[in-house]
DNA sequence: ATTCTTCTATTTGTATACAAAGATGGCTCA
DNA sequence: TGAGCCATCTTTGTATACAAATAGAAGAAT
């Protein structure tokens, strides 16, 4: 194992995806590293590496605590989503071969196969949400703009946002599996901004579903 | 001075950003540190830093390289700003003041002076491009979306990008000053898709002046 | 009782030491 | 002569030690 860095980084990490972490707990680095037998010098580096990309909040001198994240900022996500997502529909559409397609059709077959099962909700949406996330990947891999990919995963990577079907109504989830639908029709179609568009609309509506609709802004 | 990490982060960063450490070229962290006469440690955080951002490459075990941009690149920060920038101004306009919109209004008449007067190139061109990002920034400090301001910057600290105007010819020049003043009119007007058209408009002509027309892709 | 101050304990920031992984160069052997 | 291998040397990765800064608590002054 030559990088206890990227392993206490990806421990550190799945711990605060998880919501195991949450609620700007402080993170002290000689705890942390007594409790992963190792020293201060890779947790730091671990540490750092999850403020450059948001997760949490380092002050000098200070240390660091679990970020957090209001409505605010959530509504910001969501809309930059929408707009990089939908982008990377538009580039992906004309690119995309019938491969590619088929994968992407796959995906949308298990995860209506996976609603439709009586699994407790306990089962059921992380699985979903696993192939939500390697559906919307694969469109960003399909894009070829490994900008457009890093801009996103720096966005996604909160923790609400990665559990978004929890908080689903069964209506809110059978349109999210129709959208996936029509963006891959519309994909097979060539029509890349049918595609954009659908994507664009099924973003904003994960949105207000997540938010819900009593905002005042 | 408490924080040496931020500083040799800063020195790094301005050196590869001025071309002065270009192309490809390894940094070792010891070499870093003795010439900077501190210890491997802060330099080996700003490296780590400036990694997340993009600026350098990193391999586990074979140490930090300056990174580097081809077309392709180029093409991707363009096509990705043109798309975020015009989002700032489309959230900008209807939130900007009327002393907002005056001190982008003094932005304009400042470059026009500058682009007006005699002076030599190597004096005129880094005052506009200064100014240049003054005003991209304020619109985006105008846009209120924290997470938009820092995607941008993660796109725009390259190089090539920052020093637009070298590449431009008078003509460009001029579009690009008429293009500054449009998007204050359209502010000004409160039209959002107006604004937001023009700052597509505006970025993707960067682009095609920095990248040269005669791209295949 | 409240606020301000000071002292101490905790925690971060930096330096140094050591271990491990790669790169380099010369050597052997065909 | 050239290819492959071994030794060494450089460079990165991790641990530990020490210095600086902050937080928290106890105590003094009002």
């Amino acid at each position: 194992m030559a990088k206890i860095a990227s392993t206490v980084y990806e421990q550190i990490r799945t711990a605060i995806l998880s919501g195991e972490l949450s609620n700007s707990e402080r993170l002290v680095e000689e705890d942390l590293a007594v409790s992963l037998g190792i020293s201060r010098t890779p947790v730091r580096e671990a540490l750092r590496r999850l403020a450059a990309e948001g997760l949490v909040d380092v002050s000098p001198n200070r240390g660091a605590r679990v970020a957090e994240w209001d409505d605010h900022d959530l509504r910001e996500i969501f809309d930059l989503r929408s707009i990089l997502e939908s982008h990377a529909c538009e580039l992906a559409t004309p690119r995309a071969s019938t491969a590619e397609i088929e994968f992407l059709e796959n995906i949308c077959e298990e995860m209506e196969a996976l609603a439709k099962t009586d699994l407790s909700s306990e089962q059921r949406l992380p699985a979903l949400a696993a192939k939500n996330r390697i559906f919307h990947g694969k469109i960003i891999e399909m894009s070829n703009s490994s900008r457009l990919g890093l801009l996103i995963e720096t966005l996604i990577h909160v923790p609400i946002v990665m559990q978004t079907y929890k908080v689903y109504s069964p209506e809110a989830l059978e349109r999210s599996l129709r959208h996936h639908r029509e963006i891959v029709t519309a994909m097979k179609a060539g029509d890349e901004v049918w595609a954009a568009s659908v994507m664009r609309a099924h973003v904003l509506a994960a949105r207000e579903e997540v938010l819900g609709q009593d905002e005042s802004e």
